[in-house]
Order: structure tokens, then sequence, then C-alpha cells
DNA sequence: GAAATGAACGAACGATCGTGCTATTTTCTC
DNA sequence: GAGAAAATAGCACGATCGTTCGTTCATTTC
């Protein structure tokens, strides 16, 4: 009676080679990420690993687009259970406060914003668009909390989006130098401080 | 009648050597930087360039000084010359929006920053060390402009100086992904807005 | 059972990496 | 100018890089 294999070995297999290939590039980044260092990971041969992908750019992309998914469904979806306007966007952002403390040293995300920043090609091109969509959810919440009468209706969504996002990169920054409480207690001091003076 | 070349030779071909190495470090990142380019680069052996610091981690370290003492002759020095507390502390902001607008893809600070606050080694506690020695050149301006009563006297020089940061995060990551003229007016407003807020 | 399919391996490629060594050249001192 | 000292070049090393190619082995299909 042999186990039949599932038909989905490869994509696996694949998946199995994303989880330490994510892992990887939380501490060197996606720059960092080499295809051998990988196979040793993962307990493959370089080529059993490279053959997944095809290349290495496409293993970035693909390392790029499962760092995102994992975003959304940590931060994004379970937001969505709290009602629309200012509650979903404070949930919003508590969730991804869990995120930072779980990702103090290196969100792929975010180092690779600044990896691929001054550059051109598919990785460029791939982080502003995640990073403009990640924008664009935020704003979008903006929008409803005003709709909603939670926020100040003269209240610029793209200003404010922006605010929401310094401070992150805030938390970031500053729990993966000095230490997440410390961070943590300057954002959430001034995440109150924010919501007080938009609020209606 | 040969031109005497100054004595410090050495120090002069290093500098330069640095010059380049810091170009390069701005769009590669400090671990994309490799002695092989830099060479090049400087239009020098790749060993005659290794002579110079030893070790590329050597070459590393010296990177961040340079770059620190351009950041500080930059945006600190010139601020000295306006009339301490917020004078002074709106003079630095302004400088280091200069310096982030000719910064825009890649400041070698934040991006080691980014690259080594999950590491441990030498170059992750000299990152640590500027960027707590910048926060502390920050919280020194903010407590005087509270000594003379520009700010609120119940301010928090901590809490203040992470909102600042914040922002100046805010407006490089910004400017290196969406360009600098959207992310400046942002992170004008949101200053105004900061300013205001902790006013006396 | 034979043939076909697909996944992973192993070896090798040219290139580049950081780092030693030894010459050679340049500069400084007398 | 001669000799000392410093700066740079040249060459080679082991390692690792991404990538290619042919092979092996297990599974599926006929």
């Amino acid at each position: 009676m042999t186990t039949a294999t599932a038909p989905g070995k490869r994509a696996n297999t694949r998946e199995t080679i994303l989880d330490h290939a994510y892992a990887l590039a939380r501490r060197d980044g996606l720059e960092g990420l080499s295809i051998g260092t990988l196979a040793t990971d993962v307990g493959m041969s370089k080529s059993g690993v490279f053959a997944h992908f095809g290349s290495r750019e496409e293993l970035q992309m693909a390392v790029l687009d499962a760092v995102s998914r994992r975003l959304i469904a940590s931060v994004l979806l379970p937001a969505l259970k709290q009602p629309r306007g200012l509650p979903r966007l404070r949930a919003i952002v508590a969730n991804w406060f869990e995120w930072a403390r779980e990702h103090q040293s290196g969100c792929v995300l975010l180092s690779a914003a600044s990896e691929y920043d001054g550059r051109n090609g598919a990785l460029h091109d791939k982080v502003v668009l995640q990073q403009a969509g990640w924008r664009g959810e935020l704003q979008q919440s903006i929008a409803q909390a005003m709709a909603e009468g939670h926020l100040r209706p003269d209240a610029d969504t793209a200003q404010l989006a922006f605010e929401i996002y310094a401070l992150m990169l805030g938390l970031h920054h500053d729990a993966g130098l000095f230490g997440f409480d410390e961070a943590g207690l300057r954002a959430t001091q001034a995440f109150e401080r924010l919501w007080r003076s938009w609020q209606t």
C-alpha cells in the first residue's frame, strides 16, 4: 500500500523552499539570499532548488509575493472583522504592531523597499507596486473612517496614510536597533496623539 | 618643477577611495559593496584598494564613519548658526530635508540600519551607536527648545525625537519609491502639525 | 511490464568574492 | 642622484556565486 504521493508534490516542496527562503531573507535581505545557502538550509541540492524557480530573480520575486500574502493574511484580513471606520483602522495598526513585534529584526518588505528603491528592474517594480497597494489599503480604510464620521471630514487620506506609515517605519527602525519594548511604547503614544488630532 | 606631492598622499587616496565607496554603497548598500567593483571604479587594483583598509569590514566601517561625518557637516553643524531652541531644531530638520533630497535613492546610514539591525558584529555595533548618537543630538536640541520656552515644558524629549525621526524615515521611504516631491510635501505638512502640537 | 513524466541530484562552468603574498613602481629623505 | 620607505600592482589561493547539463530514481500512464 504505497502512499500515493499527492499530486501537489511540486507546489508542496516549492512552498517549503519559500518558507526557508523567507526566513533567510529576513536576516540577510533579498539581495543577501543565495541559492546555495538556501539549498543547504532546505536540505536539497542547489540545482534541485534552482529548478523550482528558473532564476534567482524569480526566486526573489516569489519570496516577495509570499511575504506580501503573509502580511495581508496577518494584518489586513483579521481587521475586516472589525466594523468599518476607525475601529478597523485601529485594528490594522494593532495587527501591524504584532507583525512588527514578531519581525523585530527584519521585515522583508521593508528591507526590500530600501534595497530596491534606487534601482530598476522587475524587483524594483514589484516593490513599488506592493508599497503603493499597501498605502492604498490604508487610504481606503481612512476614507471609510471619514465617511463613518470617525475622522474629521477635512482630513487628507494620503496625508494621514503617510503619517501612519511613517510611524510604523519608526517603530520598525527603533525596534530593530534598540529593542521592541521602548519602540512600541513610543509608537503607541504617537498613534494616540495622531488619532486624537484627526478625530471628530 | 615637479609638484611636490603632499605628505598626506596616503590619506589623500584613501579619501578618494572612500568617495567612490560611498557612491557605490548608496546604490547597493554596505553589504553590496565589493572591493573588486570599487577598485575598478577608482581605477586601482584590487590589492591596492585592499591595502588601505586591511579587510572588507574595515572598509565598510570607514564608509560608515565617512557618511556620518558628512551628515554631521551637512545637517548638524550648519544648524548651529541658528539660535538655540526651536529655530535650531527646525534648521536641523530643514537641512535633513535637503540631505534626503540629494540622497533620494539611498542614504547609507539608513540602509545600513536595516542591513545590520538583526545581526551582531562590529558593523551592527557601530550602526547602533551612530543611530543612538544621532537620536541624542535630536533630544538635546529638543531639550534646549523646551528650556527656551519654545516647546511645551511637559514635552517628552525621547518621544518627540522618535516622532521626528519617524517622519524623516517616512520622507526617505516615500521619496525613494514614489519621488521626492510628493514625499516632501507630506513630510512638510506632518512636521508643521508636529510643531504646532508641541509648541507653547 | 514498458514507456513516459517529472523531481531532485551531482558535477562542472565561468565569474566574482575576500584575502594573502611578492614584485614593482612611486615617493620621501638625505 | 642614491638609498629607504611607502604605495600600488600582479598573481594566485580557496570559496562561493548563479547557472547549465546530463543522469538517476520514483511515480504515473499506457
